[in-house]
DNA sequence: CAATCTAAGTTGCGAATCGCTACTTAGATT
DNA sequence: AATCTAAGTAGCGATTCGCAACTTAGATTG
């Protein structure tokens, strides 16, 4: 039961918060099983038979998730040899992060548009793109940002700054 | 030089991309190395010292970036055992993907909104959540989607759908 | 109620990967 | 020629992964 005697990425690299993200989320199965989740699955051979992961890594995955507040875990009243593994509020928010991530392995690698496709429910038209905007919603790419330390970022509305 | 002899993910978990997209950039250090890559990082000692990787695990990871096609290895001219490491298109398109998971751990994990902030050049103010959205541009949650077969999802206008 | 079944793990162990440190190699500098 | 430097490789112990078999608590069955 010793573990995680490796140096934690959330340390290094400044200030910025991805390292701690890729704590929860950077190990190899994490990003599957989250998206079986978001599939519906909540099950530990549901888990098991549909990524075909072994089974004590699952066991591990499945505990660290929880661990990190990602999945909540539950023993059903009926069966209380079954657990249920749902997803959290905090779960839940990975998921433009995961389809940002799926979007881009459907155009630069795969090149299919996979199935299932994930459609908006109202019109059953597929989602758009994951896009960066700014806080009033235009799009933005890379060259529209710039890295800032926080005492240069604007707070206040456009007025108030232009008259500073 | 054997490597990779474990399984890809690719195969398995039917139709969807994220197993490729996880091939590419899901192992350890990789959504770091891209940081450091849109933070200016260029050069394998830059990386190496910002980082605190060990180098074999860089060379290995900058190899794999650059054979997936994210990054682009070239030789300066003037200083030949100079390698300039640069973000190809496919690499830039991976933006997205890290500021969703970057703002998940901030909002989720580490709670500060950490620095360097990314910020619109236009008006140096923060930029906004990444959010899924609809074709049209409506922001939509979990309960709005659905996964859905590709024979079931619209393609045409919502006139002509309306029509059918 | 004993025998069986089932869901969710756990254990053992070989293979692969990670990480540290030292070494190499090609190319520039003095 | 001797030295320096950027990038990478090699060796090796520690950690993690993955397969298969085993365990355990709780339900089912005859």
């Amino acid at each position: 039961m010793i573990e995680k005697l490796r140096e934690p990425l959330r340390e290094l690299a400044n200030e910025c918060s991805l390292p701690a993200a890729l704590e929860a989320m950077g190990e190899r199965w994490s990003f599957l099983i989250l998206r079986a989740a978001f599939n519906g699955l909540q099950h530990f051979e549901e888990f098991q038979s549909e990524l075909g992961i072994a089974r004590n890594i699952l066991a591990n995955r499945l505990a660290r998730l929880t661990e990190h507040g990602i999945l909540e875990r539950t023993a059903l009243a009926e069966d209380r040899r079954k657990i249920e593994y749902k997803l959290t509020e905090k779960g839940i928010a990975l998921l433009p992060t995961m389809i940002a991530l799926r979007q881009w392995g459907e155009r630069w690698e795969t090149g299919m548009p996979a199935s299932p496709v994930l459609v908006d429910a109202r019109d059953r038209r597929p989602i758009g793109p994951i896009e960066v905007r700014a806080h009033d919603g235009r799009v933005l790419t890379k060259h529209d940002l710039i890295w800032s330390l926080p005492e240069d970022v604007a707070t206040d509305t456009p007025e108030a700054q232009a008259a500073e």
